[in-house]
DNA sequence: TAAAACTGATAACATTTGTTATTGCAAAAT
DNA sequence: ATTTTGCAATAACAAATGTTATCAGTTTTA
């Protein structure tokens, strides 16, 4: 058994069952990529052709303004997904910019072998469907909470959402992904208002 | 064929294919109900014990945050669904309310007919994933649109999503949906700032 | 190891957005 | 038909948040 691929197996047999010979069939098609910091995984424009799963590292995906600010919309740590599913599921070109923030270990999952398992594995639209589920409800949180929570509310949120992120990012990408400045953040957990 | 079903039928049907013998099975599950408006179809803290297709009218989504404002997350029109997924797939408690704006009519596909679709068509898990797809798709734009949009750019986007929502619907909700507050928006379009 | 780049705190100031209250008009209820 | 309620605009003010600049301490790079 490749150690590699054990955190995506364990991953994906909690969504799905599946037997030996559909894993067998199945998990020839990964390929696992380490990544240093700061190499970007997927660029604006690009079309996003993989699924990225994170063995170990840090992955940031965020999108770039008019003005050059970058927004954070969501950190992908050891044991989550990163992708830009527009991109991917449409095969469109890509709005988001997919960076390492750490050292990484990345397991990929091509949009082929996707559409592939759909057919192919007894599960495999429901593995989609549940993959989708859930990161339908983690958004639909984060609206919910944009809209009914302070911005210092969300910081501590954050942390339970991503745990240790405070210790692993600089300040200010906490900042972008709380739709914050920086400045601001600063102030709030200083208290001084 | 059943004229009230004629829209959810075409709606699916561009997603999934869907066989005669199939439809007759399926179509037998759904139950058709009017509502005035203001009616409330999800109370806050009941189960979410129904996907709702609106045939006709439009349908509100809205929480209600601590000091008793509400925030509204989506508006349901024509061939669109209201739901809280959240609640519909966890079988949990709802957060939202959704509440009948004009006079509806809605389509209801029971929790148990989703489930059961899901197992006895053959495409019942891949309906299950576009749908859950496209949702995420648009919350996921929406949270793009917060990121990067300007209150008065996100109200001109909201009218190309909900065409004609602005004459359909008070101003104070659209303000709501927005996210800023009705004095605010009303200064946005009066270019008064 | 020296230089450069990055980070986070802070201050001063500008801008955006919210809150409350008032008013006139329109819509809905009786 | 008249009363009540709801709605949108507006003003005055308050609070939240952004912008720019500076600085000291780190970390990274050359």
């Amino acid at each position: 058994m490749n150690s590699e691929l054990s955190h995506i197996q364990a991953n994906i047999n909690s969504l799905i069952e599946m037997n030996e010979e559909e894993w067998t069939y199945y998990s020839a098609m990964f390929r696992v990529k380490e990544f240093k910091k700061k190499e970007i995984l997927l660029e604006v424009n690009d079309i996003c052709s993989n699924i990225f799963f994170v063995n170990k590292g840090l992955l940031r995906i965020y999108f770039i303004e008019k003005n050059g600010d970058e927004s954070t919309i969501y950190f992908s740590q050891e044991n989550d997904f990163a992708v830009d599913y527009d991109s991917f599921l449409n095969q469109t070109p890509s709005n988001y910019t997919i960076e390492a923030m750490e050292d990484s270990q990345v397991v990929f999952m091509s949009n082929k072998m996707v559409v592939e398992g759909y057919n192919k594995l007894r599960n495999g639209e429901k593995l989609g469907r549940l993959l989708a589920e859930k990161y339908f409800l983690i958004f639909s949180k984060k609206i919910q909470n944009i809209y009914t929570k302070t911005p210092f509310e969300r910081y501590l949120l954050m942390n339970e959402q991503f745990p240790n992120i405070r210790q692993r990012v600089p300040q200010h990408y906490i900042a972008s992904y709380l739709n914050i400045s920086s400045v601001h953040l600063s102030r709030l957990i200083n208290k001084k208002l």
